[in-house]
DNA sequence: TTAGCCTTGAAA
DNA sequence: TTTCAAGGCTAA
């Protein structure tokens, strides 16, 4: 590979839009944001905007107003964790990983473009074979011993042969938990916090999963995090490493394409696998959930095959909350799509979904939803049972009760100035619903009609439903 | 207060 | 030994 570290300063701050001198603090940013976002959290400044809370925030005009400027930061994935409490200087921290990672992802993005005049617009075919097998399951009920074997192999994702393949299917809530190159944290505000240093990271090193990423000990219990709900941050900590998910996705969709060479796949067929890719990422997710993983297995299927296209949904709507863009769609992989070349290339039932889905993330972005706020919404979905059809209903009701509880507590603590915010966050969930149902109207129509791959996942979700 | 440059020091 | 992401310093 000819890549070299100089490859990441040719990029913007994502905040400001000035060159950036490296990672700091979690991304990749300027000199003047990093120095910014240290004085700010150090400091424990707290700005207030003049205008409305939304100003542009560019090169030249990140002076004018802080409080936008430390909302970017934050907005765009920057780590309150990563600002030190004792002020040491020099070393590693725990977030070098991920760098690392980040590197080597964006070392194959550019490969890929490189290597074959790669669109956004397009769907990489990869055919390379992987050497493990990651079999899909044949039958749901295997979900859970075929997500425990989910490998981590960056280094058989070397493209090797791309097939494109005009975009033809959109999001369809191909999504997975993951928020773009570098998992966002959103913090909106401090209040007289004490900022501790190195905080434990909520992607890697959950005291509750098995193998932590990252083996990065954890100086403060979770009580020490200010003015977070304590089954917030146990939701928290389940969240995955987006960019081993992201990984594990591609990976996931290498094999299956291997598996596939000889039956040409169509973009739909392609999408469905993704799908079904996102769809283990999401089972993994819940396995290691807390509430859920006490819950007796029959129990968790129930739950899962209630929610499924949910999660699908509403994951795809918050990786677009944090893209940003209303124009254009970003995917699990990276990619990104204009929503005007969905609009025409596929039928009106697609396009009608993905702008219901927009629409959604607008309301989302006005609304401000923050990381916390993000998986409350993700634990109500899982546990938005309403019949009481489970082993142990009152395990799930409590659970309910408890991220209901917690997320009030989240809201009414951190936008004081938008008292109704939960109750808004709540009828979002509504509309999250409709579209999923929308959505498994579809992929049943073309389940009848031949157009999802056989051996689908979605295949099986959907005769749950529809035996 | 900002932002560019310098120093530091654990991990690779 | 080198790397590079932390914190520190300081002129503007």
């Amino acid at each position: 590979m000819d890549y070299t570290y100089d490859d990441d300063l040719d990029e913007l701050c994502p905040v400001c839009g000035d060159k950036v001198s490296g990672y700091h603090y979690g991304l990749l940013t300027c000199e003047s944001c990093k120095g910014f976002f240290k004085r700010t959290v150090q400091n424990n400044k707290r700005y207030t905007c003049t205008e409305n809370q939304n100003c542009k925030i560019d090169k030249t005009q990140r002076k004018r107003c802080p409080y936008c400027r430390f909302q970017k930061c934050l907005t765009v994935g920057m780590r309150l964790e990563a600002v030190r409490a004792d002020r040491m200087r020099g070393g590693r921290n725990k977030f070098g990983p991920m760098y690392k990672r980040d590197r080597a992802l964006k070392q194959q993005k550019k490969a890929l473009i490189r290597a074959n005049g790669f669109k956004l617009e397009t769907v990489p075919q990869i055919v390379s074979p992987m050497q493990t097998d990651y079999s899909m399951p044949s039958n749901i009920h295997s979900i859970h011993s075929v997500s425990k074997s989910l490998p981590l192999n960056p280094a058989a994702m070397t493209p090797v042969d791309y097939d494109r393949s005009p975009y033809g299917a959109p999001s369809l809530g191909m999504a997975m938990p993951t928020h773009g190159t570098l998992p966002g944290y959103h913090y909106p505000h401090f209040h007289s916090r004490t900022i501790k240093s190195e905080y434990p990271d909520h992607y890697s090193s959950s005291h509750e999963s098995a193998a932590p990423a990252y083996p990065y000990s954890d100086p403060y219990p979770n009580s020490s995090y200010p003015d977070i709900p304590e089954t917030i941050l146990k939701m928290l900590q389940s969240e995955p490493d987006e960019p081993q998910v992201k990984t594990r996705i591609l990976a996931g969709l290498q094999q299956e394409q291997g598996k596939s060479r000889h039956e040409k796949l169509s973009t739909f067929g392609l999408m469905c696998k993704l799908a079904d890719q996102t769809l283990l990422a999401i089972v993994e997710w819940a396995r290691s959930c807390i509430f859920f993983k006490e819950l007796q297995v029959g129990d968790q299927m129930k739950l899962l095959q209630n929610c499924w296209s949910e999660l699908l949904v509403f994951d795809h709507i918050y990786r677009q909350i944090q893209h940003g863009k209303e124009n254009s769609i970003l995917l699990v992989t990276g990619q990104e799509i204009d929503v005007s070349t969905i609009a025409a290339q596929t039928g009106s039932t697609v396009n009608n979904l993905v702008l219901r889905a927009q629409e959604l993330v607008i309301q989302l972005l006005s609304l401000q939803v923050d990381r916390q706020e993000f998986v409350c919404l993700k634990f109500l979905i899982l546990f938005s049972i309403d019949e009481k059809c489970l082993e142990n209903y009152n395990l799930a009701k409590t659970a309910q009760e408890k991220i209901n509880s917690a997320l009030l507590e989240y809201t009414m603590c951190h936008y004081p100035h938008c008292m109704d915010k939960f109750r808004l966050l709540l009828l979002r969930l509504t509309d999250i619903r409709s579209i999923s149902m929308q959505v498994e109207e579809y992929l049943y129509h073309k389940h009848l009609s031949g157009e999802v791959p056989c051996n689908s996942l979605l295949i099986e979700m959907l005769h749950v439903k529809r035996p």
